[in-house]
DNA sequence: TATGGACCCTGTAGCCACTATAGGGTCAAG
DNA sequence: CTTGACCCTATAGTGGCTACAGGGTCCATA
């Protein structure tokens, strides 16, 4: 039955403390007991609430998404479609984004290919941005 | 010696009018002469710069990096080094990206894979996420 | 001539997920 | 008794826009 400072909090989870208190004005961890000297005094808890938030943004869910997935959590019986619905949704917009950054990777990797390492005037990658306007 | 409304410069550049704007107010385009009606009124230099800039942004470039890119493209007898140099650094971050959302890709398809659509006190999706606290 | 719709203007607030700063209070060690 | 490490609140800043609110202007049509 520990209780944990903000900054223990932090350490614990690997959040900065700025982040724990921004996280409880959002709503997302609920506020904790607050010793006479008007400190934060966190129980197990909200370690393992605010461990789980970390590790999901770790895998890049939306503070929104990490949202659901804690009220998800909480509700035990239920199935875990939505659950999973959820991990699918976001592993579709990771893979959307990669994708992207691929497409744009190439583009990049083209245009620095054909520098000749002259002059401004002369150079490849000035000219692959400067555009041709017609009139 | 065309001169263009703010609409008109969105239609060509497709950038959207309060873009533009923004783009004024943080002197990434200079500010355009205004009609009668003060109204702004922009010249081909406008149009030629507002497409570099969106071209570099689509290609990634953040605004700082545009900035240095237009800056460079002024100089036009200095050695272009300075311009492959942001170009190679903007890569390796696209890269280094890539390769963020490839490990995550990873980590993801792994934790939705062991979902066996049971309810959600079994899922594994659920239990990748809940932290197994050591005292 | 009235009116409607498509433009244009400024200024401000909102988005996401924090991060940083200012300006203080509290506490234990040396 | 002071130093330094904590803690508190409230607010503003980051990037790159986007979206109002609350007006003005212009042109065509009824």
């Amino acid at each position: 039955m520990s209780r944990l400072s903000i900054g223990d909090l932090a350490k614990r989870t690997g959040t900065k403390v700025e982040t724990i208190r921004y996280y409880e004005r959002i709503d997302l961890l609920p506020a904790p007991a607050r010793t006479r000297n008007n400190y934060r005094s966190y129980d197990d808890d909200h370690l393992g609430r605010l461990s789980f938030i970390r590790r999901a943004r770790d895998l890049g869910f939306p503070l929104d998404q990490v949202r659901e997935l804690l009220d998800l959590a909480d509700q035990r019986d239920r199935s875990c479609e939505a659950v999973d619905v959820i991990a699918r949704q976001h592993l579709a917009e990771v893979e959307r984004k990669i994708a992207d950054l691929n497409a744009l990777r190439g583009e990049l990797t083209d245009v620095i290919s054909r520098c000749e390492h002259g002059i401004v005037a002369d150079c490849r990658i000035i000219g692959a941005l400067v555009p041709a306007i017609e009139n």
